[in-house]
DNA sequence: CTGTTAGCGCGTTCAC
DNA sequence: GTGAACGCGCTAACAG
């Protein structure tokens, strides 16, 4: 591997007018320019990545924390990493992985210098990892809003205001009996920071509409959900509206629907919150406030370069705003 | 942050003893180890990555070059990287993520000395990436297993045998006329590796049994689909088992069946090559070959530590062996 | 068993 | 505009 003084001896140049040349932190005459770039075609030299990173003390490596349990969906993960991928790779950062569950590994990559700032996905509420995560002198950026964020720089999607756009839209077409449908709640496993705002967000659109909220919590499995439709809208026809925030229960509702001679939007209207592609995915289009999982990976990513470039801004959250979609389960 | 000097004088010894206890390369006395262990806590050190990295010529970290393109499957994607992500960490490795369609960036990972090795993912056949590939310094694992590899290391499912073993399955189970379902050939785009052997398996195979190939390409949407259960199996009755390689069919193949009251494995037997997860989440438990999808990931990760250890074997390929797992789609 | 010393390759002062 | 010198924090000979 040749190194920075083979590219000066082979240019009959010093060693500093070779770095200079190539941070352009300085002015260099076109001729020896010349004579140093080609004597790096030459000997096809590659700055080493860790002398830089010694020296300038960053290593142009963001960190991300990725969960690996089977309950988070994977194709949700990897829209994240690969949103927060393209645009490190747009600033000149890669991406350093490591599994969210090894928190040891994930702190000991920060203390070791190995990366420059963090990015954590899949924050739950009371996260163990918050604490020590706030403690680190480096950069951090959570994906997720928990509820106490020890000052953490926190990126998400607005889910209450979302909850509350969702009922508006249902209430602004027509439905006065709007539930919600949600997977049951998890008491002994820790829940994502999400579960909360979204029921909170349905609750006070209720309150605000002046109708009664309703929260049903039901398996995302395609029995418990026939069995809901059957019951609760078929025999008791207790709602002629849902907000549905359950990716997974979408497309068994929608073939409940079918089987069981629910008509939607006409009966039943129905409004999501889910990203586009399990929206319009299953058996029907599915009205929806949209879940902008690349754009909130975006935001991850611009934050953490905001925090790295200085302490410019006070640490605070960005909870993206949410925007309605109507398809076909929903009236005009 | 506290560097090593600082812990050879709180600890009153000099420095290449602290380097010494750290690394463990020399036995050390008890006794001064103490005194080290306990300025290490008192001061918080960690030692600085890139500094060990640039003396002792290894990262520790490993690069993963990952697909983003829409038309492969974010799922499949994420069990790979996660089966490496784990296994790399048992090493005490970590992992460099690089977009595979940046090739360039890829590259100068390598050349850096950003990662000490690297990994493929998702070959093409003639992939124009191989030759690049080839002529870098440090160890390279594709997965896939491209026709021609230019010496590289790969990895594979073995999909010509797990074909071949699909087809003697159903044959051994009564059928003789055997279809192979399977996604159209793209002649415009890449195509993957795997492709072709599938085909080439089944077309052994059945030579070797006597009976006749015929390789049915259908689009993997529910219409394709529907039509060709209706065609080719309701009215012509051509197949009594269908060997598919082409998971996203699966589903719609199940409600194909359902909708046009075709018995399986009663009238038709199915064998698919999938992974597990796949086969048995649609609306039928299908039989399969399976496709190791963490085998791979951890196989190709051993393979690069191999290489990492020292050019003890030859460069080549390893291709895991298919396993038949019966399930409701073929008969007893 | 422990100390001393010279790099690893690059960044950044200084004087020339 | 250019060259020499030192430091980043750690590793690994080479002594003792």
């Amino acid at each position: 591997m040749a190194t920075m003084t083979d590219i000066a001896r082979e240019a009959g140049v010093s060693l500093s007018t070779v770095s200079y040349a190539l941070s352009g932190k300085r002015p260099i005459s076109p001729a020896t320019r010349e004579r140093i770039q080609s004597a790096i075609d030459r000997l096809q030299y590659h700055p080493t990545a860790s002398a830089r990173a010694l020296a300038s003390q960053r290593t142009s490596l963001l960190g991300v924390a990725v969960p690996q349990r089977e309950d988070v969906d994977a194709h949700v993960i990897m829209e994240f990493v690969s949103s927060i991928l393209t645009a490190s790779h747009e600033q000149d950062y890669d991406l350093l992985l490591v599994a969210a569950e090894d928190h040891e590994r994930t702190r000991r990559v920060m203390d070791e210098g190995k990366v420059d700032a963090l990015i954590v996905m899949d924050l739950v509420e009371d996260d163990p990892r918050i604490p020590s995560l706030a403690a680190l002198p480096r950069p951090v950026v959570l994906i997720g809003y928990p509820q106490e964020s020890g000052g953490l720089a926190c990126v998400d999607f607005d889910f209450l205001s979302g909850a509350m756009l969702a009922v508006r839209e249902l209430h602004a077409r027509g439905s006065r009996r709007i539930g919600m449908l949600t997977s049951p709640a998890a008491t002994h496993r820790p829940s994502p920071t999400y579960a909360r705002r979204s029921r909170l967000g349905y609750t006070m659109a209720c309150t605000e509409l002046g109708i009664a909220p309703t929260i049903v919590e039901v398996p995302s499995d395609a029995e418990s959900l026939g069995a809901f439709v059957r019951e609760q809208l078929v025999q008791e026809q207790r709602f002629d509206a849902l907000f549905v925030h359950q990716e997974p229960a979408l497309a068994h509702l929608g073939r409940a629907f079918a089987a069981q001679g629910v008509a939607c939007p006409e009966d039943v209207q129905i409004v999501a919150i889910s990203p586009e592609d399990v929206a319009v995915s299953g058996p029907w289009d599915v009205s929806n406030v949209e879940l902008p999982i690349s754009s909130i990976g975006r935001t991850a990513l611009a934050m953490l370069l905001e925090m790295l470039s200085g302490p410019a801004a006070p640490p605070h959250s960005r909870l993206l705003s949410p925007t309605f979609t109507p398809r076909g389960t929903t009236r005009a």
